[in-house]
DNA sequence: TCTAGGATTTGGACTCTGTCTAACTCCCGG
DNA sequence: CCGGGAGTTAGACAGAGTCCAAATCCTAGA
């Protein structure tokens, strides 16, 4: 997908099984078309900015519902700092405490080894590694 | 330290810069005789079980100040799930998803190797690694 | 022992995210 | 054109945590 665009948006979707209605397109276009990792406060004020007025509730609804349907990924940093990430590849984060920001470590070169085998019964849903770091004093 | 009394707890807050008080040593108390992950809500409830009367202000000022001073260790697993661990060695977590329990898993095993280096004029604060698992359907 | 002052604690109001609900709107198949 | 299910909405609500000004608790010095 190189160029986004609220019909690939639309496709992008049916593609996860999701009904591509108005309010969904301009959220995924939103989340996809900056690679960011943008909050729900930031999703709904850019989302609002040109015209389309999503209430908070549509919002709330449809992140999660990308999250259930594996369109987009969650990072908690913080608690009340939830992050949605669109990129759903295999990565890891920095935390910049002080500031707020949040940026991507590749998975390729970072290798996690020696966990302990899972407890009978489970499986992994999803392994988070956040790195936190600050401005040397 | 073999067994864990408010006189430990006295101390173990003096040596790290803490003066103790009764709300103090009895936070404390709370976090490190029973090993356990705790909720800021849980802490209050014990605490206030006996007889002390600790005010909610009181339980959130002394577990940030814990933090602060290195005592404790703060665990995000969920925005509104925030667990404080008494154990600030060097270990990882394992969260179950649905029942909400989270145990420790021991860093001695695990490696994470490949991490990027950091950015000029940055230092890592902490890495926290969290495995989310499921009981399988 | 008494006292002043800084440190700590307190209740309660407040904020911030996020959820819930019941009504409303939209859109599609017949 | 109509009926009905899916989706959206405003606004009330909930829970966690913060803030603030007042009250309380030491403790060092007189």
């Amino acid at each position: 997908m190189l160029q986004y665009s609220r019909d690939n948006m639309a496709e992008l979707l049916r593609a996860h099984d999701i009904n591509p209605t108005h309010q969904r397109i301009e959220i995924a276009y939103a989340l996809f078309s900056r690679q960011e990792h943008l909050s729900a406060d930031q999703v709904m004020t850019i989302v609002n900015d040109r015209h389309a007025e999503t209430s908070k509730a549509t919002v709330y609804n449809t992140l999660n519902l990308f999250l259930e349907k594996g369109l987009i990924r969650e990072v908690i940093v913080d608690p009340s700092k939830v992050f949605y990430d669109p990129n759903t590849g295999p990565h890891h984060h920095l935390y910049e405490v002080d500031s707020g920001q949040l940026t991507d470590i590749d998975a390729d070169d970072v290798r996690i080894e020696g966990l302990p085998a899972l407890p009978k019964g489970m499986e992994t849903v999803g392994i988070d590694l956040i790195v936190r770091v600050k401005r040397t004093a």
